[in-house]
DNA sequence: TTATTTATGTTATAGCGTAACAGGTCAAGA
DNA sequence: TCTTGACCTGTTACGCTATAACATAAATAA
C-alpha cells in the first residue's frame, strides 16, 4: 500500500486514502472483518448505527465530515440529527476503528484497525487526498519529547498538509 | 522553560502555554520584540490589528479562541465582525508569528518566532494548560514517513493529549 | 497622479458540534 | 418474573466556529 506507482492515474476520488492504487473493494471488506474483530476482543459492541458509520467511512475510502455520514445513515434509516452521527463516529474513533482529521474537520476510517495506533494523515494541498502512514517513530518522538516536559500522551494528532506524489509531479511539470 | 518545579503551584491561570513557571511579562515583551523583528525581516506588514492580535495572544499566554480574541480587539476600536479576528490570527500563523491549535478551536502566540518552526502542543486534558514544546526531532520523523511514500510535508500540526506534569502528579497521589 | 495591490470593515450565511431530555433495549440480580 | 441499572438511540434546540461576498480605505508602484 505504500508503493508509489511511477505514472499514477488521476486521481478516481477527490479524497483517497491511499495514494497508490489498490483493490479497494477487498481492502474494505477485509478492514471491516478485522475491525470487526477488534471490536469483540475488546468488548466494545459494535451495534447497526455505528457499523453502518464505518461501512459508510470504509465505501467512500475518504475524509468525510460528520454530516455527510449522518445524511448516509439517515438514508438508511437511522436518525436525521447531528448527534446520530457524532456519538456513532465518537465511538469508532475511541475504539481505533476510525480517525478524527482535525484539520479537515473530518472522519476516516482507520485502514489499519488494532495494530497501527500512531497514525499520520497526510493531506495533499493540491488534489484534498488524505494518506493514513504509520507511524510509530514519530509517535516515539513525540512521547520522548513530551516526557522532556514531564508530560504523558495518551493521545495524539499528527497531521501534515503538503503535496502528495502524484501532485509533486504535476507541480515539477 | 523546561524545567519542572518539584512542587508546583496550582495553575494560575486555567491554560498557560508552559507548565513551568517564569517571568511572564519579561518573556511577552520580548517574544513580542523578537516578533516583530521577524515580520519585518520577511516583509510581513505588521499592521495595528495584527499587531494587537499578536499583544492579546501574548498577554493572556494562553489559547484563545478567535472570537475570545475579536472581542478583545473589538474592544480596543477594532472591527466587530468575526473575520477581522480570523484575518489578523491567519496572518499571525501564516508568518510563523502565532500557531492554530486544532483541537482547541483556538491560538496561541508563538513563543519561539523566529527559529522554531516545528512545534508540538502538549494539551493538559485535567487541567486544560497548554504547553508548546520543541519538536524538530518529532518532524523529522514526520518528515522520513512521509517521504517514505512520496509525500512532501509544508506544515504540520502536532497535537498530544495527556496530562501535564502536575495533573499527573496529582492523578497519582 | 493614477493604477494596482493590500488591508479593513461590513452583512449574511454556512458548517461544525454539543447539551439536555425522552424513550427503548438488554442483561444481571432479587 | 420483575425490577434495576447501564447503555444505546433518537429528538429538540442551541451555541460555537468559520468563511463568502462585497464595499471602503489605505498603501505601494507606475
Amino acid at each position: 500500500m505504500q508503493d508509489i506507482p511511477p505514472q499514477p492515474d488521476p486521481q478516481p476520488d477527490p479524497a483517497t486514502l491511499a495514494f497508490a492504487r489498490h483493490d479497494h473493494s477487498h481492502c474494505a471488506g477485509d478492514t471491516l472483518a478485522r475491525a470487526e474483530a477488534v471490536a469483540a476482543e475488546r468488548g466494545a459492541r459494535l451495534t447497526p448505527v455505528r457499523r453502518r458509520a464505518l461501512e459508510i467511512l470504509l465505501e467512500a475510502h475518504r475524509a468525510m465530515g460528520a454530516y455527510e455520514v449522518l445524511d448516509r445513515l439517515a438514508a438508511d434509516g437511522f436518525g436525521h440529527q447531528p448527534p446520530v452521527a457524532y456519538r456513532a463516529l465518537e465511538f469508532l474513533v475511541e475504539h481505533g476503528l476510525a480517525h478524527r482529521i482535525r484539520r479537515l474537520n473530518a472522519f476516516a476510517a482507520c485502514m489499519h484497525p488494532g495494530q497501527d495506533h500512531a497514525p499520520v494523515f497526510l493531506i495533499c494541498r493540491a488534489c484534498d487526498s488524505v494518506a493514513e502512514a504509520a507511524g510509530e517513530p514519530v509517535r516515539a518522538a513525540l512521547d520522548t519529547a513530551a516526557a522532556a516536559v514531564g508530560f504523558t500522551v495518551e493521545r495524539a494528532n499528527i497531521e501534515a498538509l503538503g503535496l502528495c506524489p502524484a501532485c509533486t509531479q504535476g507541480a515539477a511539470a
